[in-house]
DNA sequence: CGGTTTTTCGTTTTT
DNA sequence: CGAAAAACCG
């Protein structure tokens, strides 16, 4: 049991069960205090799991006996924040100015805190992305490299710049007392190094060590890993070469690779049976990953039967991908309700439409990630309110906050006091204060200023005595956020209360754990999207970085195309591809019974342009063909074809209906605008929208209809649940043989783009009744004359929408005050 | 100053 | 299409 090891662990092989039984086995047949086991895992909500189960395996089972035997779990990060403000005082000695009570700088107060610094500089994103900038800055920070040595090793004079910023952005943080995601890391191994003594005392204080996922490590956990097992050495990693995806963030191969010349007196163990999927998926996704040349090569085995063969299915564009998986899973879940799906992606975008296809089911879903209620602008700013009571010094909340609400400190204002700041090189909380007792600003800014101080320090007090909850509460209430959001009558400000009020039973929770604001904030601050996984959920749409560490009896995959996944962002680099590669060997052996891989051959890159054509990814081809089942329909979609598009559009507007917000600019409404400015109709008429939307290239873009049979097969086995528009959809065929394998190379034959956008054939709809019908021409008090173009739903709350010499705009007929001209 | 409207611009992945 | 910056107006 003691000494390093090093377990090899292929997907699905039971690493967890490894390691949680080899804990439970230390606690209890070595008698090994439980607490001085740290185990280290990649997320929090990986760590709390893991505890349970050691927990459940301790003898006395769950009683409260046992859980003061429970092990450390937890994630570095939370393991550095707890180090660094429990024991983190001498850290001061080595970085000026740092108190334990020290702010935790997220995402988006990074990247506040890198604009504040181009702006001083006189620099937008023009010279660089903001985001790039920080990555840049982080990859240094990570591999040790000082302002100074980025200088020295700048060839361009971008970098030379970029270091400058390097330097600021530094200073930025020390001056705010913050440390960003990196630092905490960092920081806790410079404290390691530097406090002997501290570190002799953690060596005492965990006897054996423990890493999940150590693929995918960084140099900072890698050292903080040396440290903190200096003496024993009773370390064992767990990680898989093949799964290593966060390269991009920092982690390191060699970690794991190395491992045994790091210590050589290692015993290492290789777990290659797979008990989580049929051997047709992991067949699958061995043969794609074994196209990698990067690896140490294993094969893994299985038990399992062969299973159904992966399906794949060629969309004809992103929205009927979106149509064949919601239809899917429908199926699936008509039958066994109680399916776990998931739905994975490389990128949170592609989620939208996703989710509007399952809306139009009725078929509740989670995501996770994307916008995280942590990130909503509501909940940031709460507690950068709460961050400022803690830290005055914290810059980037205080700019957050300070006008939000207004009260009167404007740009102009924040300019000057943030120039004498910089000149005096002082926080900028200081330079209010020094601006209300010097006088240098106007008498309004000054009032307001001084108001703005009071409040803050009046609520630091009251928070002092009363906790998070109190805390919190009295900030909605006395700065005028609550009443902000309640004159704001809109929508989104409800749901923006309804936030508040989530946030606000959360620091009533913590209050109950005994939890100090700091703590609350350091939470707030390391929770995970991941974390939110809901594994009981029946459909989950997530990323596949998200999805490392689960499994769901039936995996979807979407967009397989080249440029999506892989991305073109790792298009130019060898060793980015075999990490998008990884991540696809991830993303497939996540699937237990069922697996799909769809594509669209039409994308649209941006919500508004035309679908341009893709090309399928080169994964999908590295799927042996005889694991393969191709779900289309045989037959080439054709003119007559049911057409879809007209459904898509109601699919659309019933998702936009209730986000209307007076003005929609779709494509098909400007060519009609187009016809009727020039008033020069084919049919002599004033040209008219149609309620049914005349597709773009049908060719190119109707989708398939499945055979006649498909659907009838799909009527007898029950289905008529479904809604009548989505009858027609793809079907995959059931029961069907295997198509015959395809025999020529290109399986998927490079299509020409669609034609260029065609004005659509003014369809000569017949006019109805006359008045307020598409092609009147109306008079409005304030826009004048104009066309209506196009009209949903009837009678007064019907929406119009015309052509004003102004523009197009969108109105409802009770509201608009419209006369009809003849 | 502060709110609203228009324009621009662009999407990896995240502790 | 949607977010963020820029421009605009009361």
């Amino acid at each position: 049991m003691e000494g390093p090891l090093l377990i090899l662990a292929g997907a699905g092989s039971g690493k967890t069960r490894v390691i949680t039984h080899r804990i439970a086995h230390l606690i209890v047949n070595h008698r090994v205090y439980g607490p001085s086991v740290l185990a280290v895992t990649f997320t929090n909500k990986a760590a709390g799991e893991m505890k349970e189960r050691v927990l459940s395996l301790l003898p006395e089972g769950s009683g409260p006996g046992s859980a003061a035997l429970a092990p450390t779990v937890s994630t570095f990060h939370s393991f550095c924040v707890r180090l660094l403000r429990r024991d983190g005082d001498s850290l001061a000695e080595i970085r000026p100015g740092f108190t334990r009570n020290f702010t935790i700088y997220d995402d988006d107060d990074q990247l506040a805190l890198v604009k504040q610094i181009f702006k001083r500089l006189g620099l937008d994103e023009k010279f660089m992305q903001y985001r790039a900038a920080l990555s840049r800055i982080s990859h240094a920070k990570n591999h040790q490299e000082t302002p100074q040595d980025l200088h020295n090793l700048a060839t361009d004079p971008k970098t030379a710049r970029l270091a400058v910023i390097y330097e600021q952005y530094e200073a930025g943080l020390r001056q705010a007392n913050a440390l960003d995601f990196d630092d905490l890391l960092l920081e806790s191994v410079r404290l390691l190094t530097h406090d002997e003594e501290l570190r002799h005392l953690w060596n005492r204080r965990i006897q054996f060590l423990m890493i999940d996922e150590y693929q995918d490590t960084n140099r900072s956990q890698y050292q903080l890993m040396r440290l903190l097992s200096d003496t024993h050495k009773n370390v064992a990693v767990v990680g898989d070469e093949d799964q290593s995806i966060y390269g991009w963030r920092g982690a390191d191969i060699r970690n794991i690779l190395d491992f045994e010349r790091d210590y050589p007196d290692a015993t290492v163990i290789r777990l290659e049976q797979n008990y989580r999927s049929t051997k047709n998926i992991l067949e699958a996704a061995s043969a794609v990953v074994a196209n990698n040349k990067e690896r140490k090569g294993k094969w893994l085995w299985t038990d399992a039967a062969s299973g159904t063969p992966i399906g794949i299915y060629e969309a004809i564009d992103g929205e009927n991908e979106a149509l064949f998986i919601a239809d899917t899973i429908n199926s699936i879940l008509t039958r066994q309700p109680d399916t776990r799906v998931a739905i994975l992606y490389r990128t949170n975008f592609q989620s939208r439409q996703i989710e509007e296809a399952l809306r139009r089911y009725g078929r509740p879903y989670k995501v996770v990630g994307g916008f995280s209620f942590y990130q909503r602008a509501e909940v940031k700013d709460a507690l950068a309110y709460l961050k400022l009571l803690t830290t005055r010094r914290d810059n980037v909340s205080l700019l957050r906050i300070i006008n939000t609400p207004a009260r009167g400190i404007g740009r102009t204002t924040l300019d000057q006091v943030e120039a004498e700041a910089a000149r005096r090189n002082i926080a900028l909380w200081d330079a209010l204060e020094l601006a209300v007792s010097e006088h240098w600003l106007g008498g309004r800014a000054e009032a307001a200023i001084a108001a703005f101080l009071r409040l803050i320090e009046e609520l630091s007090q009251e928070a002092e005595r009363g906790g998070v909850e109190a805390a919190l509460k009295g900030i909605l209430e006395r700065t005028g956020y609550w009443r902000m959001l309640q004159q704001d009558t809109s929508p989104e400000s409800e749901s923006r209360q309804g936030n508040l009020e989530e946030l606000l039973t959360a620091a009533a929770e913590a209050v109950e754990r005994g939890e100090t604001i700091a703590e609350f904030l350091d939470h707030a601050a390391l929770v995970s999207d991941a974390d939110t996984v809901d594994e009981g959920a029946t459909i989950g749409l997530l990323t596949m970085h998200n999805a490392k560490g689960l499994e769901f009896p039936v995996v979807f995959i979407a967009g397989m195309e080249e440029g999506l996944f892989p991305h073109s962002r790792s298009r130019d680099s060898e060793a980015q591809m075999e990490e998008e590669r990884r991540l696809c060997y991830v993303a497939m052996t996540r699937a237990e019974r069922r697996l799909y891989l769809s594509w669209a051959r039409y994308r649209r890159r941006f919500g508004g342009g035309q679908p341009e054509p893709t090309l399928p990814s080169r994964f999908l081809k590295e799927v042996p063909r005889h694991l393969v089942e191709k779900l289309n329909p045989e037959r080439e979609p054709r003119l007559g074809d049911i057409d879809l598009h007209s459904e898509r559009h109601e699919v659309r507007e019933t998702a936009r209906r209730n986000t209307y917000t007076g003005r929609t600019y779709n494509s098909i409404e400007h060519i009609n605008q187009f016809f009727a400015e020039r008033n020069a109709p084919a049919s002599g008429k004033t040209p008219i929208a149609s309620p049914v939307m005349t597709p773009v290239t049908p060719q190119a873009l109707t989708p398939a209809a499945p055979p006649a049979q498909a659907v009838a097969r799909r009527e007898e086995a029950g289905q008529s649940d479904v809604p009548p528009l989505f009858r027609d959809l793809p079907q995959p065929p059931r029961n069907a043989p295997s198509p015959p394998p395809t025999p020529s190379a290109p399986a998927y034959p490079a299509r020409k783009p669609p034609n260029a956008p065609l004005p659509p054939p003014p369809s000569a709809s017949p006019r109805r009744r006359r008045g307020l019908e598409p092609g009147a021409t109306v008079m409005h008090a304030k826009y004048g004359r104009g066309t209506l173009l196009r009209k949903e739903g009837d009678g007064e709350d019907a929406k119009l929408t015309i052509s004003f010499k102004t523009g197009l705009k969108k109105m409802v007929a009770k509201y608009a005050d419209l006369t009809v001209e003849e």
